[in-house]
DNA sequence: TATGAATGAGACTTCATTCAT
DNA sequence: CATGAATGAAGTCTCATTCAT
């Protein structure tokens, strides 16, 4: 995380470095990205950003926490915005959010795109904030069974699993073609596919 | 695709080499992917790699080819395995089929993985072989709608990217936890989920 | 041109990294020149280097801006110790600036020299360069021939050419022999010649 | 100078790999050369090679012997052809048979010019080869001076260089350009300033 | 004689990081 | 807090030459 001498400087310089960092890491993995583009773009000094964060990694956690920030904002605000609802109308909600979220913010979900495939001991941390949403997912699944809206004989994991995996192609699909409305509909239909198989009847 | 020295060396040595890099591409992305790393592993000299192959290009694009055989003898296997079948069963033959090759290669597969997450032109002959396995599934799908077996209701290319999507996800989770059989039968149930709603009523 | 890093340093820095550059690549074409060998010379780091240059071709401009600017003064000069004078007059004080300063800066010389035997872009810009020496000797020759001092029956071109090579073999045989004084009267016997022939009247 | 191995080939190989080498030492300077190419151009094992020639520079040797024969020959040819002519004539025959092989071996004529912008060693051969032709040519002029042919205030070996400068730019012009009818009138005419003057009388 | 695999020095270049000011 | 010069390991690639067969 950033050293004081990072939190102590004024919000908008904050931003212009956090924007740079975003800019880089949306473009490559962490490994291929660069401290040097980030400087140039931020406007800072080299000397600078080891002021600021202690490594390239620290900055890139940085960034990762901020970003997940303000994604769990948006999972919240589909909580709030749907409370008591079902599992599958969640789902929806939270699709209509993240989409919103690519369309509004596309570096970030590039960010946490690339983060899926770089040295291992990152996916560490990122397994432990999936897993937090795994976790609020089954609640909400095994609510849904006990009141007879979703067949009890469906592995509540494996259906995350599927959820979480089509939710991956979707969003990149929005991010790729831009056209947010046609992807959400592909979204709805996939969904109707897992549910008439998952759907108590 | 490596030079004649490379292909006249004895086959012991062309697989020293080979395993070498499989090794480090299946670690590394292919920009990540490191020479030196490899023939280090390999015990060869820095001249000796480029009088096999021209360049680091040119020695992916042979492990590639490689490997490719070796999946396309796979996919061969699971249509001579199951000719006839309906789409679902011909499915999953295959992942059955991918889950071995899998558990035999696993440094195969990730290379595959890795493979999808690098940038510049090797992605478009990727395309070109993911669009051809696209087209063979979307013919099955259609000729089993035709037969009443599945639903006429279903966007073809979208149950595709389902099963893709699961695919992914399921021989990643044979790769990290290597049990099989569960894998196995988490596909199977997935599946079910797909099929129930997807089959005709 | 170089970076601000290296325009930054203070000039005695700067002058030990260009004596370096000089250094090879009076002693070198450009392709054969090596950075390793200047670092080396001017004992600084592999990573330094690229901190002030783009690259070896960066580096290369600007060492020969930096001696074009010197040459350029030298012609100046020249001009300006000679208002008015007759083209052979105008030769011959250019002939003894330029003696001098391969006596004083012998290796900005072997610079100039190797320049014109290596192949690719640079040597468009010196043809730019050359071309304008060109015109500027043309229109003296011109005048000289307006004059009644120059025969008409003389093609201009030619005697540029006969003197630009004339020029290049004194500078040399300078170079070389570090006799300044016996090859300035070597020059001017052979202006003799071209001026009245070797024919025996 | 080649082992005997290669002498030991038979002469249609030899001309294949001595073309090799022409074609390669043409187009580059001696360090810039590459042994690859010439193996490859003529068709022969690596280790072939070093079993014809120590080294590169052995080979280079070779080349330049062969060339330097050849040219000899033709020098002679223009000595019988012009036996008891004047300096000025005899320049003139040489120029034609020189203009001859640049047109019909160009590749000769570049490895020649090469020759002189490389590494010094070899510059110490060659010069022994053009003293050898200074002299010859000296032997004339003074001939033609006693003759009264030529004054005897020009300074014999300036003379020689003067013609050797104007030759080699009027060579290079013959190989650029390809009209050799017209830069043989253009020598015509640097030799007509040169025996005459340029001043207007 | 002929072959071609093996070698390793050296080429250019990038990059994250340190440290003195 | 800010700066940016300095560093050197590591990266890809080329090349002349050697040597076992």
């Amino acid at each position: 995380m950033p050293k004081d001498t990072f939190l102590n400087l004024n919000k908008k310089k904050q931003k212009v470095i956090f924007d740079a960092c975003v800019q880089e890491f949306s473009k490559n993995t962490f490994s291929l990205a660069s401290i040097n583009q980030i400087i140039k773009t931020a406007n800072i000094s080299r000397g600078s950003f080891y002021q600021y964060f202690n490594d390239k990694e620290d900055c890139y956690m940085y960034v990762l926490s901020e970003i997940a920030q303000v994604k769990l904002d948006i999972l919240k605000q589909s909580v709030v915005n749907s409370p008591e609802q079902s599992f599958f109308k969640h789902i929806e909600v939270m699709i209509d959010q993240t989409l919103l979220w690519v369309k509004q913010e596309p570096d970030y979900y590039m960010i946490g795109y690339w983060m899926d495939y770089d040295d291992s001991e990152f996916i560490q941390k990122l397994m432990a904030y999936n897993t937090q949403n795994m976790e609020y997912f089954k609640k909400m699944i095994q609510k849904d069974q006990q009141d007879g809206i979703i067949s009890n004989n469906v592995d509540v994991d494996l259906l995350i699993r599927m959820i979480l995996s089509i939710n991956k192609d979707i969003l990149m699909e929005g991010y790729r073609k831009k056209e947010f409305d046609l992807v959400k509909k592909q979204f709805m239909q996939m969904m109707q596919i897992i549910k008439e198989g998952a759907a108590h009847v």
